[in-house]
DNA sequence: GAGCAAGCGGACCTCCATGTCTAGATTAAT
DNA sequence: ATTAATCTAGACATGGAGGTCCGCTTGCTC
């Protein structure tokens, strides 16, 4: 197969989350959610129930209900995200469960938590609000568009 | 679940390709194989042959066959092992399928196109001699006793 | 307070990575 | 030539990630 770095859930998760900071104040649907990320939107409802259980969102019921951040995209990296749906482990012990007691790792696994360590680093430092038009030109997610389809989005419902 | 950098199969082939780098030449069978890295057998089978058409090992059937690699464990990086198994793809594209002839990518899919490029880089100047004995002790896969493990099973069988 | 829009939660489905099993092909040794 | 060891190749089993569906709960709006 192919490796991915982050699980397709997880991706969803991100896109999820970008979405909402773009959206500084106010509430979005799992729907209007769903069609912005273009994700499976009974599937989107259950990664936002754990990004909400995680504490990155809160959703509200009832008419006029939806998402929001929990805080300012500032304060939110993808590592927050990345941990909230499947987190990423350093590699503490042999993973052949070999006597290795002195935490000495071997040449192979030490190299390959010295590359999760690398991913971390870098993930922690990248927040949501790094997501949203770092360029001049805001495109959130890859749409040049995003901009006038949220803005759609918002009149067609109001 | 748990995000891993890679995947079950790739860590069984690394380890494979490790021990046959550690015997530096002779043929060693997918039994022994699986012994030392702690792999079922019958899988490891599987994973060998993809290994063998990637041209990374070659088999020689019949009794006192084998495995061993192709070219020096210099010559092979970590890499080409991974390649073997799922390769790595960079981000070329938006995953979303959205109108980005430009070959922009939006922040996000750049980034992890960033973190891909980072690992590529990392692992293609990682080769199978730099797993074997880093340290003045040799132990290639956590275990101390990897050396005489591997000259036991050779005694044994001979 | 009735009705409806939306999140919540669980049951269920599907596919693929991982793993098992078995029969066949090839080679060395006797 | 026969036998035993070993790789090769494919069919089959299983568990979990990704995805669907439906009924329940909450809380607007009239």
């Amino acid at each position: 197969m192919e490796v991915r770095l982050l699980s397709q859930t997880t991706e969803y998760a991100l896109r999820a989350t970008i979405c909402l900071a773009y959206r500084q104040e106010g509430l979005v649907s799992t729907s209007d959610l769903a069609t912005m990320t273009k994700v499976p939107m009974n599937y989107l409802a259950k990664v936002l129930q754990l990004l909400a259980r995680s504490n990155i969102v809160t959703g509200r019921r009832g008419v006029g209900g939806g998402y929001k951040l929990t805080r300012a995209a500032e304060e939110i990296s993808m590592l927050d995200v990345i941990n909230a749906i499947d987190p990423i482990h350093r590699i503490k012990t042999c993973p052949l469960g070999l006597d290795n007691h002195s935490g000495t790792l071997c040449p192979l696994h030490r190299k390959l938590d010295e590359s999760i360590e690398m991913l971390i680093n870098q993930f922690s430092g990248i927040t949501m609000a790094d997501m949203i038009g770092e360029l001049g030109d805001i495109r959130p997610l890859c749409d040049e568009d995003m901009t006038t389809q949220v803005e759609l989005t918002m009149s067609g419902k109001k």
